[in-house]
DNA sequence: CTATTTGGTTTATAGTGTAAACTAGTTTAT
DNA sequence: ATAAACTAGTTTACACTATAAACCAAATAG
């Protein structure tokens, strides 16, 4: 009856990244931390477990002279969010 | 832009009980641990917090002579369920 | 030149989720 | 009658998560 839903993204902030990454081609941290209203720390650890898990793909540059975190979801990480979605609608009826 | 979550909500197993009740007009622990598989100390701390929530109603009463658990949903729980849907709704987007 | 800001990371702690162990009694088998 | 197994939970200890606070390195502003 009740799928299991993915842990990683049964958490409020990494669904909210995700649901982000998955309407922008790529975005940068402090864009997703606006976005967010996360807190950097709390994002940075959030960042690296999608990363770990290949849902996102991280790329660090510099733009300009500042370091810069780019983020953009895989093709893995699309295919969970999606499963997410459709795991979930059996809690909720929609 | 994304609304937080309410956190009683956003656990499977808490999600999975109000989602049952939603659907019913009163169920017993039993099938309750049935219908979501979980093991019965966690449902018992679950629906104790559910409970504490004024998100569900509990009764305790004998079934013949055995103790008997019957839940049920309150005004309360529908409405923060509703809410949960509509907050998760942002982050979804269906 | 020192104070603040940018763009993060690391770390410590509080909060959550879960299984295992336990309580209290009932039924069944010997 | 008594031991073993089952019903219906509760309590507790531990693992896992989430988060804020503290930190770091470099840049810019006063």
């Amino acid at each position: 009856m009740f799928k299991n839903l993915d842990p990683l993204l049964h958490s409020q902030l990494r669904l909210a990244v995700m649901s982000l990454l998955m309407n922008v081609e790529k975005a940068d941290f402090v864009w997703i931390k606006e976005k967010t209203k996360a807190t950097a720390g709390n994002l940075s650890v959030q960042i690296e477990k999608l990363s770990k898990a290949k849902y996102i793909k991280v790329q660090k540059k510099f733009k300009g002279k500042y370091p810069q975190t780019i983020c953009s979801i895989t093709e893995t990480g699309k295919l969970a969010f999606e499963k997410y979605i459709e795991d979930l609608k059996q809690y909720i009826n929609i």
